[in-house]
RNA sequence: GCCGAAGUGGCGGAAUGGCAGACGCGGCGGAUUCAAAAUCCGCGGUCCUCACGGGCGUGUGGGUUCAACUCCCACCUUCGGCACCA
């Protein structure tokens, strides 16, 4: 009898919606697990192969967990705003919450195609109203801390597309689409203080179960460095600056300074004679972006003509504008060593600024000499004779004791532009006194931006308004500005405007996890009895794209939701687990230009659920990246077509001893392998028990059943089928995990090399616990050693019960 | 350039100090079949040898150890991230 899966699967998936059967319960004092997967954006093109990767894994630990008697709570949801709906509605007029749930509705019936349990009825989607109002409510509680706030950013405006754009979209000054001319214009956006938190956001990685990579790249993201910041008076001028260094110890080697472009102080200190070629270089680097200045290492600037005065020697010090010093880091402004700096040093080198050198240990005429560790201070005064770390201490108390500088720690994380121009998000919960004579729908006014307001909580959500276009248009306030019906209202008598902007993408996925505790909760965004249920959450899983930006602002909204009283943790996901990228068949990443694109339904329909599921988690490592390879899934629906027909052969209470070990070795290794998420060694375990049961028939009842309930985390309709067939009328998804003997679970007698100078020329086969005499005694009666021993010495000998014996010879 | 991960049969991979190559794909041989597919059984690192057996073998070169894919040092390659952050 061969296996149906399209009959087999469709039957369980429906049993499983039936009896609501994953539906997450929480008892008293029992362990839980919250096992989350990072949730999809539902694009048009439906589940690829990497989802089902990710989701299987978790899949298999939340019902391996729910057979340990473990409360678990494993819930899917849309991250649903987004661009992609947003374009296909400017090309087709198809409103973007249409397009959305025709996508939803096709990765819901995807991935519930592949037999995942999740609690369905917690589905969450951030573009319901439902949901965007507590993401307005969360965002009101930052603006209400002083954490929300507007700022004139520098941004890339394109006025032909009428888009602000990313620094990557922009290519030498053009779009990077349409090659339009790109101005860097400041804008007034909306930004979240994240920087208020990068010392939290940094220390409190420490303790967190992550992938290594992910806390490294998380810790530089954040960039923190421990330095001072020093005053620089200007020389015959009333103006002074701060700079900031992570070497004061080097101070008595500044021998020029330099501004970034951008620095206020650049206009009022220039000297008549440079203003022409300071005013040039400064136009020019501002229609530069960031990027691009950075992708040209050759050093460019201009001398301003006025000096500085060094602090501790009052030696003159020229001050230069150039572009390689940033206005968004530190104070925008550097004292310059070339002697200890590489960048100062070829700075130095190509405008012939002076070199000195004042920590001795390189030569400063050929490379900067930057080590911070060794080295001895010279031409410095008082820190003469001093090492670097030293000097730093001293020459800080020195500055903090003559009020010329302070200790400072500088991040390089910067705030968060929280704002877009765009229509698909969610619209941000602020409005703004207007002035005007008449009604500012059809009359001249005046917004009032410095004023906000924010919207009555009750007030929320603050739905977008039904638009016709949804092109950004001409207008930087973005396309809601169009829709002055909705914009303009009047309360009290006077006027006032909405905001235009709406949230970026990462505002959902901030807090998804969540609503997942409590998401039908109509008066809170989750009860405070809920969270004490099931946060934090237990493992995490998704891909490493998401290692920097969703993860730190996600961290980011639960220390300030933490701050105020609204969660207990510090932090949000306790374990966190990376799946590997799935590669084409080619080795190459799969996308649509490459052609080498594999759509799991094709898989699902020619050979069933469960072995995409199989394939995917025995292909390697979940971690690991790997290439998709079609001719290996035959391996797989051999296995799950044997394991049926093994399953469902007629069976017996005899169980011979062979047998009854494997079956107790399989129970451990899968469970042991489930735990540290090492799916395809489970899975190489339950092809061993499979083939073993291969030559039974009838098969032993003890092994049959354990079959169903090991094989049924990976796939599981395969394990409920084989599991009903035993007579058992319930599903087995919350039958317990059988337990296995330890005695049974090794064996007595093990097959041991043995080695004569340490390389392997024969076996023994002993008892576990034998003793070394009769160890040796059995290793000296094989005549493929013996022969090896004749006429040596055997100076040393080495036995290590159940792994290894070892002669060593003279 | 810096940081992180990884290099094992024809291929995906297993073994985290103790018999390298579990398990699977492909390949080869056999059973079944009129024949084929499917299925089942068996063999598969490489070199020398008819064989018995032996030499070599986990990116490269050194080292530690009775014993190294595994630990240490140096280097090479691939992938991912960052990149003038003072």
């Amino acid at each position: 009898m061969s296996y149906d899966h399209r009959t087999i699967e469709t039957r369980w998936q429906r049993y499983w919606d039936e009896h609501d059967t994953f539906r997450a319960r929480r008892r008293e004092g029992r362990p839980k697990l919250y096992i989350l997967d990072m949730f999809p954006y539902p694009s048009g093109a439906g589940l690829h192969v990497g989802h089902p990767e990710g989701y299987t894994a978790t899949d298999i630990v939340a019902r391996y967990s729910r057979m340990k008697d473990i409360d678990v709570l494993h819930p899917m949801g849309w991250d649903a705003f987004g661009l992609p709906a947003e374009q296909y509605a400017i090309q087709t007029g198809t409103h973007p919450a249409v397009t959305t749930q025709q996508n939803i509705a096709t990765f819901k019936r995807q991935l519930k195609s592949l037999g995942f349990s999740y609690d369905w009825s917690r589905e969450v989607d951030t573009t319901d109203p439902d949901y965007v109002r507590w993401t307005q409510w969360i965002f009101l509680q930052l603006f209400k801390k002083g954490l929300a706030f507007q700022d004139e950013v520098t941004v890339n405006w394109c006025p032909t597309l009428g888009t602000v754009l990313a620094n990557e979209e922009v290519i030498d000054g053009k779009s990077e689409r349409g090659n339009h001319p790109v101005e860097r214009r400041p804008l007034r956006q909306w930004m979240l203080r994240i920087t208020a938190y990068a010392d939290r956001l940094e220390s409190e990685l420490e303790g967190l179960d992550w992938p290594r990579g992910t806390l490294v790249m998380q810790k530089e993201w954040i960039g923190r460095s421990e330095g001072a910041e020093v005053t620089f008076r200007v020389k015959e001028h009333d103006g002074s600056f701060r700079i900031f260094t992570t070497r004061p110890d080097t101070l008595f080697g500044a021998t020029y300074c330099v501004l970034a472009p951008e620095h206020p102080l650049v206009a009022t200190i220039t000297t008549d004679a440079q203003r022409t070629a300071v005013d040039d270089y400064v136009a020019k680097s501002k229609n530069r972006a960031e990027r691009d200045r950075a992708a040209t290492k050759d050093k460019t600037g201009v001398f301003t003509g006025a000096f500085a005065e060094n602090p501790v020697n009052g030696q003159p010090v020229p001050i230069w504008v150039a572009d390689y010093v940033l206005m968004t880091y530190g104070t925008g402004a550097i004292m310059a060593v070339p002697g200890h700096d590489e960048r100062d040093w070829e700075f130095a080198k190509a405008f012939g600024l002076p070199i000195v050198e004042v920590v001795k240990g390189g030569d400063v005429t050929q490379a900067a000499f930057t080590d911070c560790e060794d080295g001895e201070l010279v031409e410095s005064g008082m820190l003469d004779g001093l090492r670097p770390p030293e000097a730093k201490k001293r020459i800080t108390a020195f500055l903090e004791e003559q009020g010329l500088g302070t200790k400072r720690v500088q991040y390089k994380l910067r705030d968060w532009v929280f704002s877009r121009q765009r229509y698909w998000g969610e619209p941000i919960p602020i409005y703004f006194p207007v002035s005007c004579e008449g009604d500012p729908r059809t009359s001249p006014h005046k917004i009032h931006y410095d004023q906000p307001l924010a919207v009555e909580e009750a007030e929320l959500p603050l739905r977008l308004p039904e638009l016709e276009d949804f092109k950004p248009g001409d207008d930087p306030a973005g396309p809601l500005a169009r829709a002055v019906d909705w914009r303009f209202f009047r309360k009290d008598g006077r006027w006032y405007a909405r905001e235009t902007n709406t949230m970026p993408q990462w505002a959902g996925s901030c807090w998804y996890y969540l609503r997942f505790i409590d998401p039908r909760n109509a008066t809170e965004a989750w009860s405070p009895a809920a969270e004490r249920d099931w946060m934090p959450v237990d493992l995490y899983v998704g891909g490493a794209e998401h290692a920097v930006l969703h993860l730190l602002y996600s961290r980011f909204w639960h220390k300030v939701l933490f701050d105020l009283g609204f969660v207990k943790d510090a932090e949000p996901y306790a374990r966190l687990v990376h799946q590997g990228l799935i590669l084409g068949e080619d080795g190459e990443k799969m996308s649509k230009s490459r052609g080498n694109v594999i759509n799991p339904d094709d898989i699902v329909q020619a050979h069933g659920a469960d072995v995409v599921r199989l394939y995917e988690m025995f292909m390697g490592p979940l971690e690991a990246v790997k290439p998709w390879q079609s001719t290996q899934i035959q391996g797989v629906v051999r296995f799950r077509d044997r394991a049926y027909t093994v399953g469902m052969r007629r069976t017996t209470e005899a169980i011979d001893e062979a047998t009854r070990r494997l079956v107790h070795k399989t129970i451990k290794k899968v469970g042991e392998d489930i735990e540290r998420m090492a799916f395809n060694t489970a899975i190489s375990a339950l092809m061993v028990l499979v083939n073993h049961l291969q030559a039974q028939d009838p098969v032993p009842r003890e092994a049959a059943e354990a079959l169903a309930l090991l094989v049924s985390p990976f796939a599981p309709h395969l394990g409920e089928e084989l599991w009903q067939n035993l007579g058992h009328a319930a599903t087995l998804a919350y039958h317990p995990w059988p337990a296995f003997d330890p005695a049974l679970a090794t064996d007595d007698t093990v097959e041991i090399g043995v080695q004569v100078g340490g390389k392997t020329r024969g076996t023994v086969r002993l008892a576990k616990d034998a003793d070394e005499a009769a160890a040796r005694e059995a290793a000296e009666a094989n005549p493929d050693v013996a022969r090896f021993l004749e006429g040596k010495t055997i100076k040393k000998f080495i036995y290590v019960p159940g792994r290894i014996l070892n002669f060593v010879v003279g």
